[in-house]
Parts: structure tokens; C-alpha cells; sequence
DNA sequence: AATTAAATTAAACAAGTGTTTAATTTAAAC
DNA sequence: GTTTAAATTAAACACTTGTTTAATTTAATT
């Protein structure tokens, strides 16, 4: 079977649990059988709309990337001064990954271990796509006088991303010690605090000159 | 059998082993009889000695943590300016943790996934701990007029751990994406050019007035 | 309506899982 | 040297794993 681009809804039935339940519990903690009673459907169909379970991820981490890049590259077309467009890359990037915060969090628990096996390769073009918006878009500040010119543009992903998946790796750790006891409070949080913070850092070090 | 918190020569034998294969393949991962294979060890001895494979790992969080709360609170003490305070801070973070990967990627995976069971009561107060060492140096910085009074420290951390795991949960790609094409240049990276990026980040956010 | 293809099923497969048992070897205590 | 405790072993246990098979049902095509 071939690596399939489209799925019919059947497909994205499964696709949709499996995201609930590796994200919950990750690859090697969720079976075939708890894919198949969550989805009611029989243990077979697994394998013969997807081929494998292997499969089955690199079918879902692809269905759910692959419209992230146009977002992006959007943005770079808008007229906004370099700042107010870092501001809102950083909110882009926070908003869609926290409204699929399932597939994110597979991304960032399996690619770092099961990364030799699976098809990420539109993965990997996804981010070096990224990274080159952000690169077109710091360079712009750069021209015009407003940011600094000894930044290390590939550097800046890791802190805005790290920053949000640290915070919400240890999301039970993180509502204890806020006391953001409900989950609207902690989705608040991350729009509203976790959001600025990041907008914060990124901004002071962007601009500030020592 | 009790948690026990002293471990004999086979069983730290069977800890350091368990930690490289957790590190790599993850916990679900890495089956007892791998474990048992490479520490060369029966496959009876994991559950003889430390109960079951749960109680294992949490064994090994203990094993691994218990000395870093020391190293945070020496930084205290000592006599250095707010601003050299905070990148030592960084400085043994990133060194900490670099020295031992395999260990905080285990936290890093595991406790999102398995937090409800684990006895990772310790970590938690490690952690508790850790946050107010970083409160009372930026309090200092504050008193002394150079560090802004607006400041969220509980982000502080997730900037600078965040940025690191980031960085070194994607290794391959950013050994691809920089040009780091051997073990020490990526190590020379991190200790050089990381480090440095993360003390730049939180030194503008502490300082930089809009 | 008859034929062909797709979808769905229960059952079986072989292999791997964590854990326990009971027997044996090694070491310690007396 | 004998007794007692600890360490180690191979084997078995019951159960779960991903995948395949062959039979059956459903849908589409002619």
C-alpha cells in the first residue's frame, strides 16, 4: 500500500482517536486494541487502511501538518512593522499548537525516538520552510535598524517553542503552583501570560542592546 | 518492599543501564528482558530487586535528582552581581542536565505520561525548590535596580529549560540544519553557543525597559 | 439480477510482555 | 563446618502485542 495523501472518513475517524490516544498516551502505550474499541471499529481495519501502525502515525502526523506552512507564509505578505509581525508569528505559532496540542505533543515525544523509521521528511521541509519565513522577517527588522544584527535566527524557535512545550509538558506542575485549578484557567494562561512572556523575551532580545 | 533511597553495586549496575535504554527507546519502549540482556543480569532480578518495572524508573528519578537541589543552592551564597548570578544559574542548568541527558529526557517523557502513578514526589519538591533559589536572586536583582519589577519568574524557567530540551529533543535536526556534523561539535555547541543565546534571552528580558 | 469489488468480521498466529515460582548456587553468620 | 540468609537461575505463568487469514457482509458496477 502506498503512502496515501487523502483519506476517506472512515480514515479520519481512526486518525481522529489515535490522535487522542497517543498524545495521551503515547505511541508504544496505546495498542492497536484501544484504537479499535475507542473507534468501534474491528482490530483488522488498522492495517488495512493504513498497513501497519507504524504507518498509521506518519499518516497522522501528515494529516494534521500540512496546512501550517501557508499560515505562515501569509503572514510575511502583510504590511506590518518587523515587531508587530514577530508578535503575531509567536501568537500563530502558540494558538495553532494549542488548539492541536495532541498531534504536537506526538511530534515532540516520538519523532525524537522513533525518528530513524518514520516518513517525517515533509515534516522536516515544514520547519525549514518556518524557518525561513522567520529568517525573511528578521532580516526585514535587521534593514530597517530595529533589531539587532548578531542574532542567531535558528536559535529563536527552540525558545519560543521550548517555552510553550515545557510549560505544557508539565502542565499538572504548572496549574499547582499558578493555581490555575480549572482547564478554562490554564488555556487562559497560555493565551493571555504564557503568550506575552514569550512575545516579552523575544522582543527584548530582538532589540535590547547591552 | 519499601522504596529504598541507598542502592548496592547491582543495582546501580541495573539503574544505569535501565537509563540509557529508557533515554532511547523510552520507557514502554524498553522491555525488562532488554534491560536484563545488556546489564547481563536474569530477567527475575529487576522485579527482585526493586519490585517491578514502575517502581524501577522511579528508583532511577530518585537516583539521578537527588543531588541537584545542593548545586542551586550553593549559587545562593555566593558573592556576584544579580546579572552574573543568573547566567551561572544557566551555566549549571544546561550543565547539569547535558551531563546527564539520559535522565531528564526520561522526566521529560515519562512524567507527562505516567505523572498520576509515579512517586515523583521528590521531583516535585526539587523543583519547588529550585523555583524560589531563582525568585531570591531576581528579588536581589530588583532590590539593586537593575532587573525590571514586571517579570513572570515562574516563565523563567520554561524559557531556559524549554530552549535546551527544544534544542535537544530535535538533535538530528539541528545537527543537519547548523553543520554539526560530529558528537563534540554538538556538544561544543551547546555548552558555547546555546548557553550563551539562553543567558543572552533572559538577560534582555531582565533588563530591557520598552 | 448477477457479478465484481470493497468493507468488515471473528479467529488465529507467533512473538513479546511483566511477574512469579521453586530450585539451586553463593555468601554470611554463628 | 553447619546453619541461615541472600543472590541467582531457568522455567512457567497468564496476558497483551501487531498482524494475517479466510469467511462473510455490504456496496458498486455491469
Amino acid at each position: 500500500m502506498a503512502f496515501k495523501t487523502d483519506f476517506n472518513d472512515k480514515q479520519i475517524q481512526i486518525l481522529q482517536v489515535a490522535e487522542i490516544l497517543f498524545a495521551e498516551k503515547g505511541f508504544d502505550g496505546t495498542s492497536i486494541r484501544n484504537i479499535a474499541k475507542e473507534a468501534k471499529i474491528n482490530i483488522a481495519m488498522v492495517s488495512y487502511y493504513f498497513g501497519s501502525k507504524e504507518r498509521l502515525l506518519e499518516s497522522l502526523i501528515f494529516y494534521r501538518t500540512k496546512d501550517l506552512k501557508i499560515q505562515i507564509e501569509n503572514l510575511l505578505v502583510e504590511n506590518l512593522d518587523p515587531i508587530a509581525k514577530i508578535n503575531k508569528l509567536i501568537e500563530i505559532y502558540i494558538n495553532k499548537i494549542n488548539c492541536n496540542k495532541g498531534i504536537f505533543r506526538i511530534l515532540h515525544f516520538e519523532v525524537a525516538t522513533k525518528k530513524k523509521e518514520l516518513n517525517i521528511k515533509s515534516f522536516y521541509e515544514l520547519r525549514k520552510s518556518n524557518l525561513k519565513s522567520l529568517e525573511a522577517i528578521i532580516n526585514e527588522g535587521q534593514d530597517k535598524g530595529v533589531f539587532r544584527k548578531d542574532i542567531s535566527i535558528p536559535l529563536i524557535t527552540p525558545t519560543i517553542l521550548g517555552t510553550f512545550f515545557h510549560f505544557h509538558m508539565n502542565k499538572e506542575y504548572f496549574m499547582n503552583l499558578l493555581q490555575l485549578n480549572t482547564e478554562d484557567l490554564y488555556n487562559n494562561y497560555i493565551n493571555v501570560n504564557l503568550t506575552k512572556h514569550i512575545q516579552q523575551t523575544i522582543k527584548a532580545l530582538l532589540i535590547y542592546e547591552s
